[in-house]
DNA sequence: GATGAATGAGGGTTCATTCAT
DNA sequence: CATGAATGAACCCTCATTCAT
C-alpha cells in the first residue's frame, strides 16, 4: 500500500514493493502470481476496509438523508485526512471499476431507503446514482489535491441532498450534524 | 490520436505512434522533445477542439439553464457517439488536470450567468461546479462504457439542473429541447 | 515421469514435479541432490524398464533374425501405443547417450548371434549397429509423431534385415510372424 | 551461430548472442522479434546453406547410387570436419523438424531416380527414407562425437546402398569413388 | 523425513531516447 | 527534415536451490 500510494499504481514496480516489504521480488511471486494479481488483491483489500468502515458509520442511523450525508462526508473527511490513500483509491476506481460498483451498493441502499421514506424524490435512480458517485468522487479528488476550501465538504453534501429533492433548509441542517465517531 | 484512443495513454508507445504516422520514432523527436510533451500537446489539441465545439454550441442561446443543459448533453452525445475518443478524453482529465480546468470555464460562465438571471440558486459556487463536473464526467464514462440506458443523458442533465435550484418541471422541459446542430 | 512426458525434459520444472508428486520441492531435494540427478535417475529407471521388457520379449527365441525383428517392432509398437512416453525416451537418448548405449547391448548381441548363425552378413559391425539404431530411433519418432502409415513398422524392420544381408523374401516373412505377448 | 554451436540451442541466451555480435540485446530485438524467431531464422539459414552445398555436390552426376552415396558421405565428412556445427544441425533437426523435411527432398529425389534407373529395389519408399535419414543422422552424431573409427563413413554409406538393394560388391565400389570437390 | 519460506541469479523483452548521416 | 541503427535502463517473471524448523 505504502508503495502504491507514493508512486501510483501504474508507476509502482515489483522491486519497489519488494524492497518496501523487505524481501526479494521472487518472494513476492510466491504470494502473488502476477503484478496484476497483486494490484487486484490490493484493490479488494482496500474495498473491504472501506466497506467495513462505511457499514460501521451507518450502523444505527434510521434517517436515509442523514446516512447519505454521513457517507459522503466520511469520504471527504478521508480525503482531507489521507490524501495519498485517497488518490490511490481513486486510481483503483479507474483501474478496477468493480471495486467502485461494490462500494456503490451502500449509497444505493440509502437512496432507496430515502425514497421509501419520502425523504428523496428522484425520477431516475440511475441518474441519481451517477450524480451521487460522480460528485463524490470528483470532490474527493479536489479535496485530496488540496484544491478545496474549508466547508466545501458540507456544501457538497448539501448540494447532493438538494439534487435528491431534500428541501434546501433541511439539507443544510442535516449536513451540519456531527459525524459519528469511527467505531 | 488514433493510437492513443486505441491503446490508452499509458500503453501507447512512441514506436506505435510513429508507425501510425508513417515515420520513424526519430522523426517524432524532431517535433516533440519528449513523450510527455507529445501527450501534453495532444491534450491541448483535444481541449481546443472541444472548447471550440462547445462555444459553437452555445453561440447565441441566452438562457443559462438551457446552455448548461446543452453543454452536458453534448458531452453525453459525444460519449455515445465516440466512446473511445471519450475514454481518451477522460484519461486526459486524469493525467492533465489543467485541461479539465480550462474546459470548466464554460460551465462556470453558464453557472454564473444563471445565478445572475435568477435561474439558478446555489449557496456555494465551488460545490456546484464539483457537482456539475463530477456528475458529467462520471456519466460520460458510464455512457462510453455502454453502461447507461437510453434517456439517461437527459435524466442526468435534468438532475443537475434541479441540483442548481431549477424547479423540477422546468428542468425536465429544458433538457427536452432539441440539441442545436453541430453546424 | 508423468511431468517429464507431458512437458518435456527441458521444460519440466522442479515445482511441477513436486506438485505432481504431492510434495514440496524441498522434499524432492531430500531424494535427489540436483535436478540433473533426478533426470539422470529417471533415465536409468526408463532404461531398466525397457531392458527388462526387451529381455522378456526375447527370452526363448533362438532365431537371431527374428529376435532382431521383434526388438524393433516392439519399439515401433511402443511408439504407436505411448507416443508421449516414446518422445520422452528419445529425449533421454539425446540428453543421456549412455542410456542408449546400454540398450544397444541387446541388438548388438542379436547382431552377433545372427552373424554366428550365418543369418546376417555384414562387413562392418559398427556400421550395422548405426543403421539398426539410427533407423529404429528415427522411425520411432516418426511413428510417435503420427507421421507413419500403417504397416510402416514391418516395412522398416524388413528393410533393416535386408541391410543385414537377409534375403528379401525371408525378411518379409520374418517380420510378419506374430509378436510374442508382453507376458 | 558461434554462440549456438558452443552453448547449444537451449542454453544459448540472448545476451550471449548479443555479446558475441558486439551489440546489446535491445539491438538484437530490432532484428529478431523474439528469441524463437532468431532460432528459427538461424535454422533456415543453416538449411539453405546445406541445401546449396548438396545441390552443388550433385550437380552433374547421373548415377543415382553414386549421388546417394556422395550425399551421405558429404554429411559424414562435415561431421568429422565441423563437429560443433554438426551437433547444432542435429539439434535443429530436433527443434525444427521442417528443416529436416526440407533437406530430405534431396535424398528422396535420388532414391526415386535410383528406382527408375533400376539401381535400387525397395518395396516401401517411406521405410527406405527412414533408413536413409535415420542411419545418416545417427552416424553423423557418432562421428561428430568422435565415436567412430576411420572408414566408418564409407562402411555406413555402403550399408545403406545394400539396404536399398544394390549388390554388395557394387556398393563397396561406389562408396570408394572420390568425393567431388566442394566447387 | 517433510516443509514453509525465502532467495540469487538470471532470462526474455520493452521502450524512450540519441545521434551520425 | 527524415532516418537507420543502436542503446541504457528497467521491468516482469522464473526456477533451482537452501535452510531453519
Amino acid at each position: 500500500m505504502q508503495v502504491f500510494t507514493q508512486r501510483g499504481i501504474a508507476a509502482a514496480t515489483m522491486q519497489e514493493v519488494a524492497q518496501a516489504a523487505g524481501v526479494t521480488t521472487a518472494t513476492l511471486y510466491n504470494y502473488f502470481g502476477t503484478r496484476d494479481e497483486l494490484v487486484q488483491r490490493l484493490a479488494v483489500a482496500l474495498a473491504q476496509t472501506l466497506c467495513k468502515a462505511i457499514a460501521d458509520s451507518h450502523a444505527q442511523l434510521p434517517d436515509a438523508a442523514e446516512r447519505m450525508a454521513i457517507g459522503q462526508r466520511r469520504y471527504y473527511w478521508l480525503a482531507a485526512e489521507s490524501p495519498a490513500w485517497t488518490l490511490l483509491l481513486l486510481e483503483v476506481f479507474s483501474a478496477a471499476p468493480d471495486v467502485l460498483a461494490q462500494i456503490e451498493q451502500y449509497p444505493l441502499a440509502d437512496l432507496r431507503a430515502g425514497i421509501r421514506q419520502k425523504k428523496f424524490k428522484v425520477p431516475d435512480e440511475a441518474a441519481a446514482m451517477d450524480a451521487i458517485t460522480g460528485t463524490c468522487v470528483h470532490t474527493m479528488r479536489r479535496i485530496a489535491l488540496g484544491h478545496a476550501a474549508p466547508g466545501h465538504a458540507e456544501a457538497s453534501a448539501a448540494l447532493v441532498l438538494r439534487a435528491l429533492g431534500v428541501p434546501p433548509g433541511q439539507a443544510d441542517e442535516v449536513v451540519r450534524r456531527p459525524l459519528p465517531p469511527l467505531e
